[in-house]
DNA sequence: CATGAATGAGAATTCATTCAT
DNA sequence: AATGAATGAATTCTCATTCAT
């Protein structure tokens, strides 16, 4: 056998890793992150505990690489034009790509509410890039909003923050097992669609 | 110097147990469940470890008695006719109280959120009389929103659900020290109200 | 009512103290020394932890009271007469006293053995005139074995003492619930006393 | 350095375990299984309290491995043919096996009376192959004294118990220190064996 | 790279004893 | 005399992290 590349090194490095984010994001995101121990971790991951260590500074880091690469993934899903003016077809793209992020990263997506709502950990979150999904996001929508001559753009921004987090509590915790049906969570979307994306006449 | 009557005794009990909770929930909510020590909730408390275990079984049995109160205190407030058909006064006083419930007890708010979206501590509430404080609520809710003729009462369950529990997030994770004027919330409550106690007319 | 004198005073504590003692032996020997809480005897004994410590300095001088007194019961029980010289009828007698003792004191008896045998508690005995019921029998009995004529005075010391030991552990241990036949346990007396009161002439 | 082997592990943890059993019971025997903290028993094995729970799930599974293990040896020294028909000469032999296997393994017996007698303790023994180390001789004991012509062979069987029992016990608790003279516990032993193996001729 | 034995700081919990009333 | 709330030291046990191999 020929010695490996540093390529190959860094590729199995990279798999490894990956593969030790996925199990943990599982155990996580059932057990709770306090609950979990080292020693779980690394059984799920079906390694030993060193070798994690050998990847992870910490228990703490994993947990935030985990979050930073779900917000990451999210965040590429919402918007991929970030620096621009809102128009009504980017708000339905974001809603609808919101809407798909969460049911597809469910997993993820319970692991974040637990992570962030948690306030001690709160704080590993401050000044990152993602502290929440939405605070880039709202001066934009503020903007958008009294563009479209909505009567009170900061009612109109809380209203839809709060459907789009209430929506991910419901699916999590209330409905975390599909039992909600997919024409229900259809016709939500369009109404959000319909609520925040048609011009308004200010009288 | 008398003996101390069972009287006093129950009374002296009382008082603590409360004092004891109080600091509890304030721990808690502000560090995390987890993260409190026995050690921190006696020495908040202002009394010693020991006499904490005279009071609640263990630490988990302490913040389920804080559970368990909060929640009878904010079902109280929510509705006081707890078994009649809903009618749209009732329904404008449902949201209203629990946006007053949640402003008011917004430490405690933080807590059941925190506490209800950690996996392996929601067992505890399974099957307790308050497992959600939406659930007991939903069927009639359901049937409400028939008899008013909306269209598709489930849609109209999932958006009433979705913006009460959304506006509990926004309140503590996204605004957590007052910062979302009043006028604004007075102008979702009241959107709400609009949006679920205005009879429609099938077509 | 007229006030009590003394002497009631006295009679009351003498009570009580028989009171306590009693629910202490009953706990301590179907529980174990260790695992009784001074919390579960006072409960037992129908009255406050505090009033405990009004009657005993501590849960071993409880311990210790209970042991003397019983000790003292069997003692007397098993030789009124303690300073002569060992007649084969009072051999006779010291077998089936120690037998009765046994059989009507048998949760003293278990306590005892459980206490005798433990090491660290060993040494509160250490010097008690009680520290073995046999100790003080024992040089006495060897003059008898040896006025007797039997062989090895030292060798029917042993037996006789192992077999009173060993009836008192297979009472307690093996057969705990009265299984043993009253029969058979008569016949084993019997044999004893034939064994250890019958005159032998040396080779 | 390459890693080492599983086998390598296998045998570093077989002998950390002997080393952990031999000190708890050293400790065991001399303090009393109660008094002793599992910092005694960590230090005393010259380890850290934390590996000791490596290696054992609890201070009690430790006591119960240690019984277990010790059990099985002195059993086996017992009764190596466990199944067949009792005859003189394996009876003798059970009598001198056990009385070696009782000296030899002193420091273990007087952990097994100690905990055996512990009410609390004696559950844990329930069900187990060696509940009493006689138990499951008794009735190829009964039948043995039957088919040897003994009179009753109840008597036979309880007195052989009895002296069984009562030399443990004078050895541990009365003789601790060797105080006994090898040539009395020679005779005793014989005797012993004159009394359980010779044929009786029923009247 | 990979293992899991080993550590030790710290967590929850127990309980004999004290003491104000 | 009587109560039980209150204490705090000691105990059992957990677990993130290190390290020899």
């Amino acid at each position: 056998m020929s010695p490996r590349t540093p390529e190959q090194f860094e590729e199995m490095r990279g798999t490894r890793r990956k593969q030790i984010m996925e199990a943990a994001l599982e155990l996580f995101a059932s057990e709770g992150y306090s609950h979990c121990s080292i020693a779980q971790l690394a059984s799920h991951a079906g390694i030993s505990k060193g070798l994690l260590y050998n990847y992870f500074e910490s228990k703490e880091a994993l947990l935030i690489a985990i979050i930073e690469e779900g917000v990451h993934d999210i965040m590429t899903m919402m918007d991929p034009n970030q620096d621009g003016i809102l128009e009504p077809e980017e708000v339905e793209g974001f809603i609808r790509n919101t809407f798909k992020g969460i049911r597809e990263n469910l997993q993820f997506w319970i692991l974040f509410i637990n992570v962030v709502l948690q306030p001690p950990v709160k704080e590993f979150l401050d000044g990152k890039p993602f502290s929440s999904v939405m605070e880039r996001f709202s001066p934009r929508l503020l903007d958008y909003f009294e563009r479209l001559g909505y009567e009170d753009p900061m009612l109109e921004m809380i209203t839809f923050s709060a459907m789009i987090e209430g929506y991910g509590i419901l699916l999590v915790y209330i409905y975390p097992n599909d039992e909600l049906p997919l024409e229900t969570i259809q016709k939500f979307e369009d109404r959000m669609v319909e609520m925040f994306t048609r011009k308004k006449i200010k009288k």
